[in-house]
RNA sequence: GUAGUUAUGAG
């Protein structure tokens, strides 16, 4: 086990996925432990290489390895980034019940169902979650899965029943719901909701709200405004 | 020690 903490270090400093799978094959194979498998699936799926990651799992199988929360959610992006629905129904067939209704596996479904094109799966699983225990995270996963359908009216009103229902917005909510307005052909909820950030204690108003509200502008014709705004914002940002 | 949402732009 101090082993394969070692190497893991290692990854973290490797530039290449290809230097972390050298270090990670030559570990004995009692040292590659779940933790050393997730580290490499995920590598690999973080670098874009998803049939890999894939592969590794199938691998990780053979070699009697239990996969946990952490492995599942390595590759269900990875399903995501392939956006064969096929592939992603199986994958998710082999979840536990159990794991199904965790909040961090939940959000990972609904973001892989919604990049695939399955809104109706996407809220299936989203609906599957603990009413109690959904966060900001999972409900901008779902609003973003609405964005990725064109639904961007469905998207505004789930960013409201999240706060009607007690769960407060973080920064990438309004990231999500002013992209949602931005390609829903809702400009003017958008730039509501835009001005209304400030009143929203703890969320920090960044550049990429501005950037969003921008495009928001652009995209509604609305050029003038944009290019103001474009401009302030450079200012305001030193 | 590994793991969830992220628009635009750039490559």
């Amino acid at each position: 086990p101090q082993l394969g903490t070692a190497v893991l270090r290692a990854y973290r400093g490797c530039r290449s996925v290809a230097d972390a799978r050298k270090a990670f094959e030559a570990l004995a194979e009692e040292h590659r432990d779940l933790v050393s498998w997730n580290a490499i699936i995920s590598s690999y799926t973080q670098d874009g290489q998803c049939s890999v990651a894939i592969g590794l799992f199938q691998r990780m199988d053979l070699e009697g390895v239990k996969p946990d929360k952490a492995t599942f959610i390595a590759v269900l992006d990875a399903c995501a980034d392939i956006a064969s629905l096929a592939l992603c129904e199986i994958v998710h067939g082999l979840l536990d019940p159990e794991l199904q209704t965790d909040i961090v596996v939940a959000t990972a479904l609904v973001s892989m169902y919604g990049r695939c094109g399955s809104i109706d799966r996407a809220r299936a699983a989203f609906e599957a979650s603990a009413a109690a225990e959904r966060d900001p995270v999972l409900w901008n996963a779902m609003v973003a899965a609405y964005t990725q359908q064109g639904q961007g009216r469905e998207a505004l009103k789930l960013f409201r029943e999240m706060q009607q229902l007690g769960t407060y917005p973080d920064e990438q909510s309004f990231i999500g719901v002013l992209s949602a307005c931005s390609h829903g052909a809702l400009a003017e909820e958008g730039w509501d909701i835009f001005v209304s950030l400030g009143a929203y204690d703890g969320v920090e108003v960044t550049q990429d709200h501005y950037s969003c509200a921008v495009d928001l502008l652009g995209r509604a014709g609305w050029l003038d405004a944009a290019e103001d705004l474009a401009r302030t914002t450079h200012v305001e940002a030193n």
